[in-house]
DNA sequence: ACTACTGTATTAAGTGGTTAATACAATAAT
DNA sequence: ATTATTGTATTAACCACTTAATACAGTAGT
């Protein structure tokens, strides 16, 4: 997994979010098996109790569960994971338009630069 | 103004941003004389030194100006906010189009779901 | 001249996030 | 049985951000 950490927020929800993603996108599968704490916060090199923290999250929104000895492991429950996803998609879709209309931008406006934008970048 | 903050990031950024979309939205007008630190402090329920640094980077970025004693003002070069609200608008497409891709949205999926939203929330 | 209002600077205290360095309990692997 | 690996917990130190309480210098308004 690759990971992208600024300094711009807490780290620990930057792990959340990108953990998330991950199990959304299906990088990580239901079912799978994590790294363990140690090894994932040597791969975002980021200090082991701050990954603990983002995984205890992780957890207690049910999003993964732990075996107190062999590991942690994605959920099974895909129904779960793709709420999940439709549910992030807007909350995404949500945050952007309120900050393009705080802008200036109305809806028109907003699809328009859009596929500018991924015409120019495609 | 109306403000909002949350404890998620800096307030100071947060001041910065929403400071910013006012002079892109023409909400303050280029030339506008700002309200005081003060003043403005206690709009947003937030420490004069927490607001005065937000001003402060404004300011180095150009786009407000300080007059010693008499108050701070909007630049009065529209094309100079012009160009930042191009830049802003880009910026945040692509952030926002980086985070759907990274929850495994390809670019038509993504203009559906907008179109999709924008028509639920009329 | 005086007063009130500018922006600016300083010092201290409190908070939350992060890192670091350990330690412990449980179990999988051998 | 022993060893290595798992998650978990604790304590201390450090840093950035925020608030608070002042203080000062310059000037617009009267």
């Amino acid at each position: 997994m690759q990971w992208e950490l600024n300094s711009d927020r807490p780290v620990y929800v930057q792990l959340i979010e990108q953990i998330q993603a991950g199990i959304i996108s299906g990088y990580y599968k239901p079912g799978d098996k994590l790294p363990s704490v140690r090894d994932l916060a040597a791969e975002a090199t980021v200090n082991p109790n701050t990954m603990q923290k983002a995984l205890s999250e992780l957890e207690r929104t049910g999003l993964i569960y732990t075996n107190r000895t062999s590991g942690r492991y994605i959920t099974s429950d895909e129904v779960m994971i793709k709420k999940l996803k439709g549910q992030s998609a807007k909350d995404q879709i949500m945050e952007f338009l309120d900050k393009m209309k705080l802008l200036g931008f109305n809806s028109e406006e907003i699809i328009a630069l859009i596929k500018e934008i991924m015409n120019n970048t495609e």
